[in-house]
DNA sequence: TCCCAGGCTCTCT
DNA sequence: AGAGAGCATGGG
């Protein structure tokens, strides 16, 4: 897609952006760590320490760090915030379906983001068997006790601030039985066994099954990762909301008019059943 | 007090 | 191979 911004000062402009809605897409239990603050939003896109804000059709990025390579930064936002597909298409696509076109109508300005693959894999851990309030507390004990602050914003730490953490120190965060899975994670990412390229590079059913060699991965948290930080966009996560959508939304199956794109259209399906589907 | 959460492992059949 | 209990923790 062609993208139009200007850049000046840390801060790039998306231009004509449509139907982008940052409290959808921060909110839709795809990321933990965006906080809103009178329409701004902040956290960390990667190694940026961002603001991110929309007025009207110009989507505003601000570093809260230097840029060095603007050009970087710019392409970077862009494949993060999800503006290099072109979501009027799919999901003019998708509305093929009756009930699909039903869960975008419900929050049309939802993206999935491309997220950074070690934060999303250990995030995903943790969102096991858990809620997403519980969630995003245990990742900022995480990012407050182990990573790296710029301003008042912590970094999600990196596989190598977490060399040499415990179990029993990860227990301290609370985050229980899920301690010794993060811990496994961390070790396996250090060694190599799990490597971010490799992952990427296979195809989507051997990608989960080679992240399912970490300990407490199951296909709901591979799938999670290969959608939200590998662009294995046909990845279909399923939770217990999604299974309560499967069955009382599509009973016949999922439609035709989503397929190679089932995990885009997953994000507007699950944040519509957690919002509308009884328990 | 019990139920549940962006599930998975282990055990029993 | 399929079903079911158990799991840490905290909010409702």
């Amino acid at each position: 897609m062609n993208i139009n911004s200007v850049y000046a000062e840390n801060t790039v402009v998306f231009k004509g952006i449509v139907d982008y809605d940052l409290a959808q897409t921060f909110n839709c239990g795809q990321c933990f760590r965006w906080d809103e603050n009178n329409g701004i939003w902040q956290g960390f896109a990667g190694k940026y320490p961002c603001k991110v804000w929309i007025k009207e059709t110009e989507l505003y990025v601000e570093s809260l760090t230097d840029v060095e390579n603007s050009a970087e930064f710019k392409e970077y936002m862009a494949h993060y915030l999800g503006l290099d597909l072109d979501y009027a298409r799919l999901k003019q696509q998708f509305a093929a379906d009756a009930t699909m076109a039903q869960a975008i109508e419900y929050a049309p300005g939802i993206r999935v983001l491309n997220q950074p693959f070690f934060e999303t894999l250990l995030t995903f851990i943790i969102s096991r068997n858990n809620n997403i309030p519980r969630i995003k507390k245990i990742v900022d004990r995480m990012a407050q006790t182990y990573g790296t602050k710029t301003g008042d914003l912590w970094a999600f730490p990196t596989a190598e601030q977490l060399k040499n953490v415990s179990i029993e120190e990860y227990n301290q965060l609370r985050m229980g039985f899920r301690s010794k899975y993060i811990f496994d994670a961390v070790q396996k990412v250090l060694s190599g066994e799990i490597d971010e390229a490799t992952v990427k590079s296979l195809p989507y059913a051997e990608a989960q099954k080679y992240l399912m060699k970490i300990k407490g991965v199951g296909p709901k948290v591979a799938d999670c990762v290969l959608l939200f930080s590998c662009e294995k966009y046909e990845s279909f996560p399923k939770d217990v909301w999604i299974n309560r959508a499967l069955a009382q939304m599509f009973p016949q199956g999922l439609p035709e008019c989503i397929k190679g794109m089932e995990g885009i259209a997953q994000q507007y399906i699950f944040h519509y059943a957690r919002f509308n589907l009884e328990k």
